[in-house]
DNA sequence: ATACTAAACTGGAATCATTCCACAATGAGG
DNA sequence: CCTCATTGTGGAATGATTCCAGTTTAGTAT
């Protein structure tokens, strides 16, 4: 599981020309205490707080899109939640539980070919992602149906 | 591409007990005229207007959800669009255009073994879906970053 | 056919994650 | 240690989606 450590998050946002502030130092711990989570901005704006004197919500979002645009973690959409986000930027699969909700990753054996997508479909990949939903090992022997 | 029809849809709904009303025959049929489009819930509220005398947005948002539940067509998520309604049931791939917005498929070659994953996760997948964002075939040449 | 009832529909209000905005604060190069 | 572009702030705005209380209707039983 190829997931950047402080450093490399730090040394990347030098390399991207972008300041190294006590909001966005408070943002890449939370994100990285909390990397099996799948955090959303919720959680990292909780734990964020913590840490920094002051950060706003607002900030966390603005944060959390800065970085995914540059390649620091992968963000992830569901329905009817928040975003969460990534760290894992290797090609791997986001197992979701309908039951629990816990997100576990599951890495790749066979990756797309993104050669043969763009041979065949003319389209040229530059990100994917693998969402499978279901029951993890904790859910899948319980009865009933609640979230 | 299994994409059911008209009357497989409308069988499907007595199957399930569900009733036959002019709304969901007017979704329905939005919803197959549209196919290739992955449209989304504004796009179908507007194409079921013009078929049935009275449809609302609320009833449009009921109905995809209900039939997404319940698997006569399929719920696809994304980041600041709508949500987007696929009738392609098959293990497929969509694939989303970052200028142009459009969403094609592309039929898998080598599916995700459930087997693989129920083994070594221990996750019971019941559903998968696959994205890849990329460029398309008319937009891989264009210059500039416009959505 | 006619009546009945649970399922569907309605539309307006409520929700909630996310974004926008105008202004204030601050990191880092000079 | 000055300067200013970048970043942060919080409150308001947005926009897709859901909720709700009341009304209509499909499909079954009479």
């Amino acid at each position: 599981m190829k997931t950047a450590g402080r450093q490399e998050l730090i040394a990347k946002l030098r390399e991207k020309g972008l300041k190294i502030t006590s909001q966005r130092l408070a943002i890449i711990d939370a994100l990285l205490e909390n990397r099996l989570a799948h955090p959303g901005a919720t959680l990292i704006f909780n734990e964020a707080r913590k840490k920094a004197d002051r950060v706003s919500l607002s900030t966390v979002y603005a944060t959390l899109k800065e970085f995914s645009e540059n390649g620091l973690i992968r963000q992830l959409e569901f329905d009817r939640m928040e975003n969460r986000y990534d760290g894992n930027l290797s090609d791997h699969v986001n197992l979701v539980c309908k039951r629990c909700g816990r997100i576990q990753d599951w890495d790749l054996p066979a990756p797309l070919d993104a050669g043969d997508i763009r041979r065949e479909a003319g389209f040229v990949v530059t990100d994917s992602r693998i969402e499978c939903h279901g029951y993890c090992r904790d859910c899948v022997g319980e009865p009933g149906e609640s979230v």
